[in-house]
DNA sequence: CACTTATTGCAACATTGTTGCATTTGTCAT
DNA sequence: ATGACAAATGCAACAATGTTGCAATAAGTG
């Protein structure tokens, strides 16, 4: 399943007004099926809107959850739109290192972690680097 | 085991040459047990030195690897020094919800991870978020 | 259509990061 | 120790990035 949603959609569910910017924000997002970083958004609609009004229509995006930010590798930033599978915890990002894209993985798999004493642990954040089905 | 290194001994190992700002550096994560933001250390540091002078040292000892980068949350970014155990793959980071510190945990655990067909692993990130011995 | 409120664009500012170059410092061999 | 070489430093100037206040504008509502 894809996104089904239109920018104007997204915009509605989150309450937030319809502005030309946000939309053209969400729609680079809706056109892509990847994670974009900052500056590809900015490549895109960036031109067409003050640099202010980007900053503050990306803000609210991010700030309302419509979407949200992934880090790969500790260094590389993109953001992705929010969908009900993102949302759930304990989730398993798998980033290829071949084709540099991004997956989550919702298939059955088992954590056995040990913490040391006294720590007691709450939710985890799990980033597994390899090659995808597509690469290799 | 603790950091029985000295800033000398790090710097020495990694054939950088001994300079106070990186030695002023390494010793503010010395003196830590846990990761340091940027700000934390620019805070330590960096009024004694440039601001040039403290990017790039930074970015030095990042780049040979003597502090590594730690990304929590998708949001919050600190370093921490790069020990023989944290250079092995798949350890763990330890964030506190509560005192919002940042931990490298060497301790043994056993982890099993089984990944979907046609999936290769070859590098695990995990990030385990909960409460500290100190905290709870 | 008119009203209310949030968003926009602009300008000015603040912060953050980068580059070139002369000076200083660390390292290594003597 | 001393000197030579390479590298790091500090400074200044610059570039990029992010922020704030405010008047003009556009969106949602009745």
């Amino acid at each position: 399943m894809q996104h089904p949603m239109t920018a104007k959609d997204l915009l509605q569910t989150h309450q937030l007004k319809r502005t030309s910017c946000r939309e053209g924000l969400l729609n680079a997002f809706l056109a892509s099926k990847e994670a974009l970083s900052e500056s590809d958004l900015r490549d895109q609609v960036a031109g067409s809107y003050d640099r202010t009004t980007f900053y503050r229509s990306f803000k609210t995006l991010l700030d309302a959850g419509v979407i949200h930010k992934i880090v790969v590798d500790n260094t590389l930033v993109k953001y992705a739109l929010t969908t009900p599978l993102t949302r759930q915890h304990e989730h398993v990002h798998f980033f290829c290192t071949c084709c540099h894209t991004i997956q989550c993985l919702h298939s059955p798999m088992t954590f056995n972690l040990e913490l040391p004493m006294g720590f007691h642990r709450e939710d985890v954040e799990i980033l597994i680097k390899g090659t995808c089905p597509t690469c290799c």
